[in-house]
DNA sequence: TCAAGACATCTGTGATAACAGATGTTTTCG
DNA sequence: CGAAAACATCTGTTATCACAGATGTCTTGA
């Protein structure tokens, strides 16, 4: 009994130790965001609309097309992204064009504008960034990388190739 | 050069080693639960619905009133609380009720449908939130979750009013 | 007492997430 | 060639999140 109550009870009253790791990262995650959603919000962005900027900034000159934006979206399905750049769009940061050669794709490029306003963030988001978790040691930091993309690698059971 | 680069290639093309923990939170989060998006959605609840359920049921007979409830919730401030806590009252998972010695506040409760379905659904949670991190070891569930709250922890580094 | 403030909730608006199904375009195949 | 399938995006609906401001209900102090 002594023994169980020791195993039960060795850390929280979470009802497993696995449910205190999801209960971990969510609310990590939350308190993360929440920083950067508050860095954005004086430059009228949310969190997506950032994250789209950063995507079409790699892309380049060349652009993307609405699905691709999606696929390197952590959040956000397909249909979602048609309207998030259709907003961006009467933002002004970013500019939709259907492709003569296959009118199918609708090609995303990032503006001026969408340029500019990144570029004012850049400093800022890396500083942020270093803050929010300044108090860790470099090893912790990697340790906790380490982990995390461990614990999703074989969330779908499939062996690594 | 070659030491800047070695510095800044250590790991991955992250801008730094904290950006790169912010993304790898972010991620599994997202990761973890949908899941538990997956497994709710037969019983037509979701996370927020389930996680107002489970804390519902925490508070017993006496039930919480609106504000409690939103403060308890990971995610979601008081407004959208109230509207949530409608539609679940229009499930007929929670009753909700002015109370008479004072008006303002509104006590919602758990229905006996609504601990029906959490009942239900207990195991099932378990199981998967086993499942979700099987591969890793105690020891790094541990650490994971000892890093994690550390993360947390000293975000706030301004000192209050 | 009674007006001012505090308190708790509610309403309105805009953005995002998830899903289902519709639309327009290109490719494939008999 | 022309219908069917595949493809990429778009539209419609419901739920949620976030914020601002409104409403109804106590509490307090002159």
């Amino acid at each position: 009994m002594r023994r169980l109550r020791r195993l039960i009870k060795q850390r929280k009253p979470f009802q497993s130790l696995q449910q205190e790791v999801f209960l971990e990262v969510l609310r990590t995650g939350h308190a993360l965001v929440q920083d950067l959603v508050d860095l954005l919000k004086p430059y009228g962005l949310t969190q997506p609309q950032y994250n789209v900027l950063r995507i079409l900034r790699g892309a380049g000159s060349a652009g993307l097309p609405t699905g691709e934006v999606g696929v390197r979206m952590v959040t956000s399905r397909e249909p979602d992204v048609t309207r998030l750049l259709v907003r961006m769009e009467r933002a002004g940061l970013v500019r939709r064009r259907r492709r003569p050669e296959n009118r199918r794709i609708v090609t995303a490029r990032i503006t001026a504008d969408g340029l500019r306003v990144l570029k004012a963030l850049d400093q800022a988001v890396l500083d942020m960034h270093a803050g929010q978790l300044q108090h860790m040691t470099r090893r912790e930091l990697e340790q906790l990388a380490t982990l995390l993309e461990r614990a999703r690698r074989e969330d779908t059971a499939a062996p690594t190739p």
